[in-house]
DNA sequence: CTTAAGATTAACCATATGGTTAATTAACTA
DNA sequence: TAGTTAATTAACCATATGGTTAATCTTAAG
């Protein structure tokens, strides 16, 4: 998966990982801290290993400390991605004035005696 | 993939997909136009794969005119995943601070050995 | 009725992903 | 030195993903 853009979503496509990353929003933590809400659910190989994939997104770096490897979030690397987002928001921000606008109208409908009938239309031409 | 976060950040982890979206963003449009600019580097079968992609994760719904199938985005499916990421914004934002603080302290030290040189312009964002 | 257009489905293939257990590395500790 | 802790690497496995070609389906147009 060549882009960064790709990477990041890719890397953010997995609960555990996801976790991973609530977890360093609230501090540094090593590798064994990191894993043990999922020791039950998996082995530490496998922490280890989303820890990888969260490192080559960029949206952790590894520190050394003895035996430790305390973990960083690098939040940075999460705003190419957000950026790409921001641009549907104005879309997704409209459908929802839409809504308002359809709970307005049924609204005024139920108010007044003689709801207006709207009319189904069938468009053609895309 | 289970839970709905992860299949949205796993659809926009392609850049093929995250393309068509790009598209359908300015507006509907059906299978082959979508295509369109990916015969030359993938079959029609695979833009159909891609397409289901994401419309398994809610991105876009098909209708059908007559042999078309008009597509349509569905911006809406995007905002829980904007909101996941929104939690982080604060983060990469203190880190920008951190790095302005930065800016300042190396302008300040520079201004203060080179009393007359311009200050350094930032780089534009895109 | 036959053919063409638009799209999907089926069958298949290579590689990626997410997990395992066992072995290994690295650094502290008794 | 031997043992323990923290983490990674190796080897392996099952399933998912992203692609292919060939066949099929549906609707429109001759």
């Amino acid at each position: 998966m060549r882009d960064q853009l790709s990477l990041t979503f890719s890397a953010l496509a997995d609960p555990t990982r996801r976790a991973m990353l609530d977890r360093l929003a609230k501090g540094q933590a090593n590798v064994s801290e990191l894993a043990e809400p999922f020791l039950g659910s998996m082995s530490l190989p496998a922490v280890t290993k989303h820890l990888k994939v969260l490192e080559n997104a960029g949206l952790i770096t590894k520190k050394q400390d003895a035996q430790r490897r305390p973990c960083e979030l690098n939040a940075d690397a999460l705003k190419d991605a957000a950026e790409w987002m921001s641009h549907y928001q104005e879309l997704w921000e409209a459908s929802l004035d839409r809504l308002g606008d359809y709970v307005k109208t049924v609204s005024a409908a139920q108010n007044s005696t003689q709801p207006k009938t709207k009319k189904k239309r069938k468009t053609r031409k895309s």
